[in-house]
DNA sequence: ACGCTTGGACTGACTGGTCAGTTCAAGTAT
DNA sequence: ATACTTGAACTGACCAGTCAGTCCAAGCGT
């Protein structure tokens, strides 16, 4: 009895997602639980995406936090938890992202081809901020065999989602043509935008983000052939 | 001194890429290297595929190729040796094809439209016959702080040059928009690809190649928006 | 304005287990 | 002979998770 590490008690939302760089100005000398929780998602999601979650150690982790050991185990019951929990937050973010970006520009009257050129480009800004946490998304996100694959699809369908709703209403309305396979067309536009961007953090740094935007907007408007529209 | 385990002596170019379900039926009681390393090729890449390389051990890679530990390292110096001499394996297999595709269909007249229609066929039919092998490559293209980083960056050159390349062509010839950042534009293809073909095989896998073909090409040629070519 | 208690947050040495890589004597096919 | 394979034993490093104990702000009685 007595100890239980379990540590929920916070409940859920926390600020930072792992990535963020905030200064630590949070309520000085106290210490608390939840400016430690932060802490310790943003140096377990920058050392996952570098190196993978099996081969970064929790001494890692919570050396990069400043932290001992122990106060993961305090903080997390265990090493995939903490790994869960910080999955379930950065996609929070980004879903809420998304669909603001979905919502307002509908409601402002534009098309759904517009809500999803707005969409890449919120998606393209959470990723020049969260970029570890992309990286990190992507290179677990078609494993099986893991502890946390339930976790990873109830996360994934919620990303998703709201990509398929857009071109759902598209096509409803006609907007959109009937030939259109949403979730097949909805993966291939989420393929394309975290492979540009993830290109273009990793080997094309010096690029803007509305560079990569432009680029994007073409294809997804397909006016990729003929510059002059030839033909 | 004495035993040097490098074991480079067949050069390169065995065919088997490791993912191949191909039964194994050669020289029947000829016990040959090759034949050992592609067996030890196709177990580690869907165990890697599975687990990630971290997770997974030479013995397991060892077990499911159906040979003892101590043959892993008669024929590769190190577990890492291993992989990197999978990567290239694969995809110099995935190059060769993607260079085919363009190729063929330049020289029987098709445009550079066509020609990269095909090429995402050719992805397609790369990653129905080689999904581990996806799998892995795309969990470990943006890591940073790994012992095969560089081979990693040679490979990945390798096969998207191959893209840029005809969207050049594309461009020079009028046949592109003079507008598209192509290596840019090269990226958000492959991922297009790249992440529709996973996503098909891990959440949709009875979907046919041609379903997934057809939704690719629609966002390709533009041709999502109006069905009826509305506005 | 001061000793005493409480309990939440944190610590880091330690344990038990796992795994890459080594070594080698013996086996098998050509 | 030569080239390849086996299997088992061993080493040494590394690591997830544990736990007894420290630290300290806040409450409490005096």
């Amino acid at each position: 009895m007595s100890r239980r590490t379990t540590a929920n008690g916070t409940g859920g939302t926390q600020p930072a997602a792992g990535g963020a760089p905030e200064d630590e100005s949070g309520p000085k000398g106290r210490r608390s639980r939840i400016s430690t929780r932060q802490k310790l998602f943003h140096a377990a999601v920058t050392l996952i995406a570098e190196q993978g979650f099996s081969s970064t150690t929790v001494e890692e982790i919570a050396e990069r936090a400043g932290v001992a050991k122990g106060t993961v185990y305090y903080n997390f019951s265990s090493k995939t938890e903490l790994f869960e929990e910080l999955l379930r937050h950065g996609v929070g973010l980004l879903a809420a992202d998304l669909q603001q970006a979905a919502t307002e520009t509908v409601a402002a009257g534009g098309t759904r081809v517009d809500a999803l050129d707005r969409m890449i480009r919120a998606g393209l800004v959470f990723i020049d901020r969260y970029p570890a946490f992309t990286q990190l998304y992507v290179a677990e996100l078609w494993r099986t065999n893991r502890a946390w694959n339930d976790t990873l699809l109830v996360v994934r369908k919620q990303a998703v989602a709201i990509v398929e709703e857009v071109l759902q209403d598209g096509v409803r309305e006609g907007e959109l043509s009937e030939e259109i396979d949403v979730p097949l067309t909805a993966a291939a536009l989420v393929g394309m935008v975290l492979v540009a961007a993830l290109d273009w953090k990793a080997f094309q740094p010096e690029r803007s983000l509305e560079d990569v935007h432009a680029a994007l907007s073409l294809l997804l408007q397909g006016r990729v052939g003929g510059g002059a529209r030839l033909r």
